[in-house]
RNA sequence: GGAGGAGUUCCCGAGUGGCCAAAGGGGGCAGACUGUAAAUCUGUUGCGUUUCGCUUCGGUGGUUCGAAUCCACCCUCCUCCA
């Protein structure tokens, strides 16, 4: 099976600019391509992960990828997607952001012998003249154009900045700059991105005369239509700091029944056959398949031990008995503890089970709270150095969030 | 530049001097039911030493015994005119 069966049996690919050329190139390695990631957070999270996934299978088909790190485009924030006005953000927060981006990205693209390139837009945006720019880049955007896209359209409503509006050339310009100067001859993003990619391939055959093609890649979407990722408490991460592997892995191990294959098949690299095979069961079957997927995306992006450890600790916890060692932990220390004890709520609190008192002590009203084992009724209760000995006292919240409390 | 309108708790949105920690909905959390799923039902959803106290309705001052509510100035956004 060809790359590019892979990807469309798969239902990765969203919308191509010319299939035929796309296929032909992808399949046999010669594109050079980018994808964009604009540096807004500290750490990549899942929505980059497929974008990421996507690097490795063209890489490994032959093709070269280039990390574009926003540098320079967050500097002025997409509106692509959104209702409102990004935060703007500085220039030391965008460094630090890229900065971490590069880290993550070490772990998944193979960047030696360059094989894979990592750029920044920064490079070559910020010290653009506005002038020149508008002379040689502007005449070739139509604002009629521009305000039919789909991603202007949408905050014509709410109100757009002219500074957001500007993001679409300057996405278009780093494709072009990129096709000049690195070859780069296709660009990749969500299928979001796909006016801003045709800006690009716009300018390249305005300016050049030359094809460059953009294919987008489908929406992580989940059966509700919300993108996946997100949780309540935020995006879920990459960074182990920010996201446990642990959490990581109970994340796709809750995904719902309607979701647990379109996940597999999108973000996991098992055979398609093996896949296929899954297809098949329904019911309480299924829990077996968000096992599999749980598993297979922890070690991608963990690694094979931060996944089996997040594998042991689920099933000892949800299965019973097995190694408790790997579950969630907070160590105290003396510190924490008021004439040697320390309350429930307190605990609660200090293992980031609740966010205040009064959250705390109306989960354990609720009946929502057990410590090893035995439903916690009582707020008042307190606990010792003694208790908290040895493997520690096992605190649940609701049905599926545990935490081990250890004394140092 | 001119004229209007808006900013309320995680989000939407009611409230226009005391009965307001602030209706209703969404979302979240917890309970029941389950398969660590969904749907449904119930409770809950500012903080604390909890029959009470403290902080909160864009910001800063002011009026008042008392302000989300009235006044002044400022900030942000929207609509219309130029």
């Amino acid at each position: 099976m060809t790359l590019y069966d892979e990807l469309t049996a798969r239902g990765l690919i969203a919308q191509v600019t010319n299939e035929e050329e796309i296929r032909e190139m992808i399949n046999n390695g010669k594109a050079t391509f980018y994808i964009g990631f604009d540096c807004t957070a500290d750490s990549l999270h899942v929505g980059h992960f497929m974008a990421l996934c996507l690097m490795k299978r063209l890489q490994m088909a032959g093709n070269r990828p280039i990390a574009l790190i926003g540098g320079g485009t967050t500097m002025i924030g997409d509106p692509s997607g959104r209702t409102d006005m990004r935060k703007m953000l500085t220039k030391e927060d965008i460094d630090h952001n890229a900065a971490c981006f590069k880290r993550q990205m070490e772990r998944f693209i193979d960047f030696s012998d360059g094989k894979a390139l990592m750029l920044n837009n920064a490079d070559w945006l910020l010290d653009l003249n506005y002038i020149e720019l508008l002379r040689e880049v502007g005449a070739c955007f139509s604002v009629n154009n521009m305000l039919r896209a789909e991603c202007y359209k949408q905050r014509m409503e709410k109100g757009l900045s002219f500074l957001e509006f500007n993001y679409m050339i300057m996405q278009s310009y780093d494709f072009y700059y990129m096709f000049q100067h690195y070859g780069c001859n296709m660009q990749f993003g969500g299928n979001d991105q796909w006016s801003n990619m045709l800006g690009g391939t716009e300018l390249i055959r305005r300016k050049l005369g030359k094809d460059a093609h953009a294919m987008t890649i489908t929406l992580l979407l989940n059966s509700e239509g919300k993108k996946m990722g997100k949780t309540a408490a935020g995006a879920v991460w990459l960074d182990p700091n920010k996201t446990s592997p642990y959490d990581f892995y109970q994340y796709w191990r809750n995904v719902d029944d309607a979701d647990a294959l379109k996940c597999i098949r999108m973000l996991t690299f098992l055979p398609l056959e093996q896949i296929d095979e899954m297809e098949k069961w329904e019911g309480s079957q299924l829990n077996q398949a968000k096992e599999i997927l749980a598993y297979e995306l922890t070690k991608l992006v963990h690694g094979q031990e931060e996944a089996d450890k997040a594998q042991t600790a689920a099933k000892a916890l949800f299965v019973g008995g097995g190694d408790m060692s790997n579950v969630p932990a907070t160590t105290l220390t003396e510190a924490d503890l008021t004439d040697g004890k320390i309350g429930l709520l307190d605990l609660m609190i200090k293992c980031g089970l609740a966010p205040s008192k009064k959250e705390a002590r109306r989960l354990v009203e609720q009946g929502g709270v057990e410590v090893n084992g035995q439903k916690a009724a009582d707020a008042t209760a307190a606990f010792t150095k003694e208790d908290l000995a040895g493997d520690g006292l096992m605190l649940k919240k609701g049905k599926k969030v545990f935490h081990r409390a250890v004394a140092q």
